[in-house]
RNA sequence: GCCCCUGUAGCUCAAUGGAUAGAGCAUCUGCCUUCUAAGCAGAAAAUACAGGUUCGAUUCCUGUCAGGGGCACCA
């Protein structure tokens, strides 16, 4: 990688200077990534850019530009002078790195060769992971709330995978017996109630009549409804949301399998568990959290438990990096897993990512649906990769405002098609391409254009952009380089025609217009999106 | 009251302790006899407010204001 390798020169041209004490670093880690080096998308500004000079300038007691002249130096010394082209210290100390158009030019057979592995990276080496996301309840369809962890989970993990980390994607399906919702939802079921009731349950619950009519416990009678939801919530995201999932545990057999039973002994053995005003509750003073009812007072055991129940599950199985992905309405929950964690011994790193409200600012979508809008008819509506798109534009945490008329209206002039569009020109462009005789040469040296070396940095940036998403789960860093993968295609179409009279200057822009066929595939990939030939 | 998230262009959203804060939509101006104009080139337009830390803050900290969410023997 092109970012890594210029990182390493100058950490290399650092600790140099300070081995033959040109200068002095003390108390300076090189390692904690201070010796930053981002690209540039100002060409002016060079390929990558470096501010290491101004990190270092208090602890060496030198001027910025004065240490940055100093590092140019010692890197245009070294082994990997031939990266470059040349290197500039500007502004108030930065070093700028035009990079060699021949390593670019060289890389473009390396994304042919690598294919559809290209991008991948083994940050992650292979460490065991888990994302968790949707569990929505067996209660009802999604709604337009539940795709956005839907669609972040998703990409995520992909992420993940392309990082290197050996990942599972888990739907936890809140189905107890002894839960509140199942109570209720057998309520419904039988017709002793209406909670959950929308017009898709009314139905079921019609379908279900045989089975239904027979039953006299609200529990069974919950139950058996919610296997029933169950089923078309799976059938709805396996096939029209295209999301697979490994593995889908459901709370009922976490009871059933002694679960929650076994979490509740260990945590008593543990002498966490006190008697208060009837009820069992788990001490999280200690933790600087609030105790927690773990038993009722009738005897049931709450969510809580069975959530403890649940992650020490996820610890058993061997999970060494935990992420879950909840709605915004449980964030208040996390203190308290947090020292759940703890308490469970567990080792690896847990985190909980909330993905903020949606709001609907069109109001009703369709009033077949009545007030309640469904994922399903948002998808129906928009289509699959303009839904994803429009979820995944978003950093999670800040809350998103759904705008349904635009996004209907907008679907023409979605960026998902900007994106696409380019895709389908190469297609076109290839297609033409099988009339024209190939003229076996390389690239190397026949792509100078600006235009098609912007493009080829582009290419190259989809393995930082793996990098730096697995560690920090910005998704939507995936959507910006989307976007700006395929503007510089655009821009390269515009400005240089693949197939000319010139035979080699034509096989040099094939190779490039099939390496980024390669990775704009692979960027679709990653965000589930399909990649049409046509448009 | 306490806790969490957010405040960037007319709208929907990005980004960043650094050098000119990016896109799309909307508005305006150019470009199709050549591989798809669902494109390209250009114009105009933004960091809520007040302090602080820093060589440098839109980013970090504090306060104010505004919006959202959470503070159950619900999940």
């Amino acid at each position: 990688m092109i970012r890594q390798e210029i990182k390493e020169a100058v950490c290399e041209a650092v600790r140099s200077l300070a081995k033959d004490k040109s200068i002095s670093i003390e108390g300076f880690s090189l390692t904690s990534g201070a010796a930053a080096v981002e690209f540039s998308k100002d060409r002016d500004h060079g390929d990558y850019a470096s501010n290491i000079a101004m990190q270092i300038a208090q602890a060496t007691k030198k001027n910025p530009k004065d240490l940055a002249d100093l590092i140019k130096a010692r890197i245009e010394d070294g082994p990997s002078k031939k990266l470059f082209e040349k290197i500039e210290v500007a502004g108030p100390g930065f070093i700028n790195f035009r990079v060699s158009k021949n390593y670019f030019q060289k890389e473009v057979s390396r994304i042919l060769k690598e294919k559809d592995k290209f991008g991948a990276i083994n940050i992650g080496k292979n460490l065991k992971t888990q994302v968790e996301f949707i569990s929505s309840n067996p209660s009802g369809q999604m709604h337009v709330g539940n795709g956005r962890g839907a669609f972040y989970g998703d990409v995520l993990a992909r992420i993940l995978t392309k990082a290197g980390y050996k990942t599972d994607k888990e739907f936890y399906i809140n189905d107890a017996k002894v839960s509140k919702q199942i109570q209720e939802l057998g309520k419904t079921a039988l017709g002793h109630g209406e909670s959950y009731l929308t017009p898709y349950l009314k139905e079921t619950i019609e379908k279900l009549k045989p089975g239904l009519s027979k039953m006299v416990s609200e529990t069974e009678a919950g139950y058996y409804l919610s296997q029933a939801v169950l089923k078309d919530l799976k059938k709805f995201v396996e096939k029209k949301l295209d999301i697979k999932f490994d593995y889908w545990i459901s709370e009922e057999d976490l009871y059933k399998q002694s679960w929650v039973i076994s979490t509740y002994d260990i945590l008593k053995k543990q002498k966490l568990v006190f008697e208060k005003d009837d009820a069992y509750w788990l001490k999280l003073s200690d933790a600087g959290q609030k105790d927690e009812v773990l038993l009722r007072k009738n005897g049931s055991p709450t969510y809580f438990l069975s959530d403890i129940a649940y992650h020490r599950y996820k610890i058993e199985r061997g999970y060494k990096k935990i992420i879950d992905i909840w709605g915004a309405d449980h964030q208040g929950h996390i203190p308290r897993m947090n020292a759940v964690m703890k308490i469970l011994g567990y080792k690896g790193e847990y985190e909980v990512l909330i993905s903020q409200i949606v709001r609907l600012k069109g109001g009703k979508m369709s009033k077949r649906e009545g007030n309640i809008i469904t994922l399903e008819s948002l998808v129906d509506e928009v289509g699959l990769d303009a839904a994803r798109f429009f979820y995944l534009v978003k950093s999670l945490n800040a809350q998103m405002e759904f705008d349904v008329e635009l996004a209907k209206e907008k679907s023409e002039k979605s960026p998902v098609f900007y994106v696409q569009y380019a895709y389908a020109r190469i297609s076109s462009i290839l297609a033409k391409s099988k009339a024209v005789k190939p003229a076996a040469s390389s690239a190397t040296g026949l792509l100078v254009f600006s235009s098609e070396i912007e493009l080829i940095k582009e290419l190259l940036r989809l393995q930082e952009v793996v990098e730096d998403t697995a560690a920090d789960y910005q998704v939507q860093r995936l959507f910006q380089y989307s976007q700006d993968l395929a503007t510089s295609f655009h821009k390269f179409y515009c400005d240089c025609r693949v197939i000319t009279e010139d035979k080699k200057l034509t096989a040099a822009r094939l190779q490039l217009v099939m390496a980024t066929k390669i990775v704009l595939k692979n960027t679709f990939d990653l965000m589930g999106i399909s990649a049409p030939e046509k448009m």
